[in-house]
DNA sequence: TAGATTGTTAATCGATTAACAATC
DNA sequence: TAGATTGTTAATCGATTAACAATC
């Protein structure tokens, strides 16, 4: 049981751009035909990723797919089979280069170069993610934040202004922000979303609680904080009754 | 600032915990067997009643499949595969009572009564939570808040105050809560998690950016906004490359 | 070499879909 | 009844796991 828990923060600053060699003998088809990863894969990488750089952060260099998995709270052979969609980095016998494989992930998922974000919805929420060191420190430049409500509007956020959703597309268009996150109401959610599609932006992450509709080519990704809740108390609910087993 | 919060509501108030006939024609096993329901269909669940309160809302008696199913994002097929784990309550030929649907999966999921949840950490992410209205409305009361910062502790979030961390086993106990929603630093996660637990919760909802380890039986879910934009990223990606289909 | 650990295969398990008989 | 739509079955598809040959 590695127990490297303490100092899980100031990981993950090393996530550098710097267009060095991300080639060697594995099997990346480095601008090639890049198969597709499937989505329960794409989801853990993102996990094994921060454990690395924990690692990294830790000074540790070397990890076999045993610890990483249990870091990562995933079996050993789920790890290899995943890490196989992204190539083969491991040594056998050996384990893993912590940094190497570190950065085949991270090119893997695209994360070799910057994001600039928008948020739009400055409430507590849009503020809260506005602040939240964790998207600047994982390659995610927050460039924009919107709000409807003209007293909100010129605020300072961290060290954004608020912007006019009036000027959304403007605004997108100036900055070059190529991901939105929707901090709003339900309400208002699918027009705004709409803007945000025919402004060009197709990756879309959305904190309200609806159902939006994108049409394809759109990436829109949900998290609904009272269904997570929900889904507990379903769990919750279930160890109270006395389980009967025959 | 909360302007666009009102709206936010509205929806799903009418989740209401009257202990009245749960019962019908349909197969639910009341207080008997209660077997599993599928992880991925118990997400769902949670959608479809979103959706049901929605049209409950809108005045919406009847609803078919198909229907409830587009308006959820999902096949009408998945959508009566999902039903059935929970009981038959639809009518052959006519469709499902908005009302009655309802509220066989609030019954199902263990939304019958309310949740107790309280929040640790009185950050940013923290204070967002504490005053989102989407909790209170959907059957989650928050009795309370933590912080470990002498400044923040005291303070007014909501109608709450803010405790100090040193208090949790206490003020967990003494409020009752059941749930616990973690918006704290990762360095600091594990240790509180283990005190929640120790404490006796054992729902808990992270957002911590940390794989946090939790003993059996203790259910634990994540949300990591990081996360979710780096699947975002690796779609956006991919998209972006010249797809050489065959 | 001997021991260790990867990368991959094949088997299992679970989730989704299509189709239709049951029935309002 | 005739038309509509559920609830369920069987087929398909995808994800996880165990096991081991490859190889450092």
């Amino acid at each position: 049981m590695e127990s490297q828990r303490e100092a899980m923060e100031g990981i993950v600053s090393s996530l550098d751009s710097s267009p060095r060699a991300v080639e060697g003998q594995g099997a990346a088809p480095t601008g090639e035909i890049a198969k597709q990863i499937p989505p329960a894969a794409v989801a853990r990488l993102t996990i094994y990723l921060r454990a690395l750089n924990t690692l990294l952060a830790d000074g540790v260099e070397r990890v076999s797919s045993e610890s990483l998995a249990e870091a990562s709270g995933v079996s050993s052979s789920t790890l290899r089979k995943d890490l196989s969609y992204v190539g083969s980095y491991g040594t056998r016998g050996v384990g893993y280069e912590v940094q190497y494989l570190s950065r085949h992930i991270s090119a893997a998922l695209g994360l070799t170069h910057d994001w600039k974000v928008a948020i739009v919805g400055a409430g507590n929420l849009g503020k809260a993610l506005a602040r939240y060191g964790g998207f600047e420190s994982r390659g995610f430049d927050v460039v924009a934040i919107f709000d409807a409500d003209q007293l909100v509007v010129g605020n300072e956020v961290g060290w954004l202004r608020v912007s006019d959703v009036a000027d959304l597309e403007a605004v997108l268009g100036r900055t070059g922000a190529n991901m939105v996150v929707l901090a709003l109401p339900a309400a208002v959610a699918q027009a705004i979303c709409d803007r945000v599609v025919a402004a060009g932006v197709h990756s879309i992450l959305s904190f309200a609680p609806v159902m939006l509709q994108v049409p394809d080519g759109v990436n829109l990704r949900k998290v609904d904080m009272a269904t997570e809740l929900q889904i507990l108390a379903y769990h919750a609910q279930r160890a109270q009754t006395p389980d009967q087993t025959a």
